[in-house]
DNA sequence: CTTATATTTCAGAATATTCTGAAATTACAG
DNA sequence: CTGTAATTTCAGAATATTCTGAAATATAAG
């Protein structure tokens, strides 16, 4: 990316603000549009240069993307420079996120909730109302976990193809419903 | 909630940090943490107390709270405070907050990407990589969108089953694929 | 080994966010 | 109305995060 059209720009400053919404920084979200959009893999002055940030910062802001598992270092030979790139499958990168976030977020959230269940488990007056309702989240994680779990592996087509079963069952279960 | 037992503690201070990181203030995380295991209503004053947090911070996360649809006030006679209530059911405020979510952050994405591209396919020169990538995003949202709309309405229980059926739906398609 | 190039580290500056406390506003009982 | 309780607003303090630039470290060519 030499130079950057006015695309590129609209592009990569509305995906460095949604970064920031989710809890990634601005520089991290910037430098992962900029390499998806790229072409061919860039060297970290030049991603530094194009961005205006400082040689430094992208230094550990491409670890941070690497530690995610969503650039990769590319060597070229006849040139010292390491070069960064990014998958280009939305569906895989997606996957890559949540594989990333599910034991930084998710699996301590489980075992925090079993710990609490199990203490009141255990304790002699067992505080009912917070139980059942720690229960329900447990529950809800486990849901969630299970559905990833399975669909997971799918591709973006099969994807779609459960999206509109969803939408059958949904109705057929409707109707069950109204029958009962 | 008049006095937090350890068990309190530790979920409100992991909802807390977990809120950190998907972008929502500790407070209002905490706030809404508190509410969930709470058997009833809470004043400001009460949730300030038990936070220790400032009255008027407890105000502004309340509005927060309440402008995403996660917290009602109910009113009691001969009380003049208000109180706060938050939904039992976890799918509910899963469903809840993601509703709040996409006009915030999908819809705002899913314009910029159809204003990117109609730019690049009016341009003479028309930059086929990047637009090969933004419509490869495009069609991904649209997915997430549609499988999103489709499943809105269902239960957990249908969901379970929806999962059940997704694990059986991939391995036919392998089982396809293999064939093939 | 020496030198040039590349990368990383990290202290502190810059910035952004969150929170507090005081003042203003609102709501309503008497 | 008046006075009191409740809530909201908001400037600035406190805190947290991000970013920079210089120094340290690593890498490899000559």
């Amino acid at each position: 990316m030499p130079e950057l059209t006015s695309i590129h720009k609209k592009f990569i400053l509305h995906w460095g603000e949604m970064g920031t919404r989710w809890g990634i920084s601005r520089s991290v979200a910037q430098i992962h549009a900029l390499l998806y959009i790229s072409p061919g893999a860039l060297n970290a002055e030049e991603i530094a240069a194009t961005l205006s940030i400082a040689r430094s910062n992208v230094s550990t802001s491409i670890k941070e993307l690497q530690s995610w598992g969503l650039v990769k270092t590319i060597h070229v030979i006849g040139d010292r420079k390491d070069r960064f790139e990014t998958m280009e499958d939305v569906w895989e990168m997606f996957r890559v996120v949540m594989d990333g976030r599910k034991p930084r977020e998710v699996d301590p959230t489980v075992i925090m909730l079993e710990e609490c269940v199990g203490e009141i488990r255990k304790s002699a007056d067992g505080d009912r109302y917070t139980r059942e309702r720690l229960e329900a989240l447990q529950e809800f994680f486990a849901t969630a976990t299970d559905w990833y779990e399975q669909t997971r592996g799918l591709s973006i087509s099969s994807f779609r193809k459960l999206a509109g079963m969803a939408g059958w069952v949904m109705k057929a279960l409707k109707f069950d419903r109204k029958k009962a």
